[in-house]
DNA sequence: GTTGATTCTTGATCATTGTCAAGGTGGCCT
DNA sequence: AGGCCACCTTGACAATGATCAAGAATCAAC
């Protein structure tokens, strides 16, 4: 189960659903499938970038690393496609990507890739995408930048839920220090800030989370202090 | 000398370098140049988001805001775009563009970005400019979360050497207050982090900044603590 | 179940940076 | 020149979050 993929797979990802089954082949034919089991590194900042990735199965999260300290700019999901700057031209990655739990991930070299770029329905997609991570990112700035642990925290919570519902139950979907690096906090900080949450009505076991209020949340963000 | 702008212009930018005189006619006749003062919006967090915009001349912070703060995404110069999310159909704006001293922008309609993107090398160019805009923004957010204000304003400076130069002079482009903002900190810590620098061989008179040695604020970075 | 490892929580303390306040400098306009 | 205003600097202080350290809980393997 290592190395097969369907064109069915592909066709359900954002980035090749509307492509035609000749392309589907050809990257099919031109790629490979890696699996990778939970903390393996995918590439590690400063070697070479010579392939595009797209997630099938499981969750990537891509960090930098200094000194000690490392700060998570994304997690990827099934679907997602990532260290797409190497259709530019080869150079090196300035991250490291690392597998969260076992995961799947369809691995595109560079030059077929560029070669796919040709197709105007597919360059869409990709100009999809990367907006739609640009946006991610600035709303990871923002947040980072803009509101304290706790807020933060709730922001995350309420972006679990499925919005409009009242009272909720979600489930966290890493781990908390995980969760917490990507909130640009320590540990401590999230546990700490997970307790604060308990006075705006939170209870929690373990990964477990529920939301009494949903839009006392919301208003503790929108808020200009805490 | 509002709205003319010729085909040598837009010749000249990233995004229009290869594109036939057709297209350029095109952009030409169916955008709009606008000129703006300094402090001048372009636009707002909430506001429509119907068009492209491309730097002529002049710069453009785009910000966040929040209770107060303010987090500046980016500075987007000559020949750079932005607000490109509009491409993919009509949203809202999600930060505020505020001109940086007097600046002309070409402001180009959606519809009519979409449709040029058709032209593969249009979208290999537009790809170009979102990939190397993610990679900006992944950096600030490793620069903010992985450096203190002293190193964040080392690494500023740098980069803004022309590397491999020796002891050498820049000038800061922006307000100091500017700077900070960009750099994720408050002004008394700009100038704070200014002065810590002094003691790393740099000497400055107001914008002026002189560095005797690179290296040493190369190094500075790179360590674990300050 | 028991063991061991990992993750999470909690407490105490510290440090960096933000905040508030005041004063200095320089530019720009009349 | 004089005066006004915006920008920058400096100081004192406060606070948020990091760090250090220890203990509890969870999980997996045997």
């Amino acid at each position: 189960m290592d190395g097969i993929a369907g064109q069915a797979e592909l066709h359900r990802t954002e980035l090749f659903k509307g492509a035609t089954a000749e392309i589907l082949d050809q990257v099919l034919e031109g790629s490979e499938i890696k699996t990778y089991t939970n903390r393996q590194c995918l590439f590690r900042t400063g070697q070479l970038a010579d392939r595009i990735f797209l997630v099938l199965e499981g969750q990537i999260q891509i960090y930098l690393r200094r000194g000690g300290k490392h700060a998570v700019l994304s997690i990827m999901g099934p679907g997602e496609a990532f260290a797409l700057r190497a259709i530019l031209g080869t150079g090196r990655h300035t991250g490291t990507a690392e597998a969260i739990g076992g995961c799947r991930v369809l691995e595109i070299p560079a030059p077929l890739f560029s070669h796919l770029i040709c197709d105007p329905e597919i360059a869409i997609r990709i100009i999809h995408m990367l907006t739609t991570r640009l946006q991610a990112l600035s709303d990871q700035v923002g947040r980072i930048q803009l509101m304290q642990t706790t807020q933060r925290l709730a922001d995350y919570l309420l972006s679990l839920t499925p919005k409009g519902s009242d009272v909720c139950e979600v489930e966290l979907p890493f781990e908390k220090s995980l969760i917490a690096a990507y909130l640009g906090m320590e540990p401590e900080s999230f546990s700490r800030a997970l307790m604060n949450l308990r006075s705006h009505g939170l209870t929690c076991e373990g990964r477990k989370v529920r939301l009494q209020s949903p839009g006392a949340l919301k208003a503790l963000c929108t808020e200009g202090r805490a």
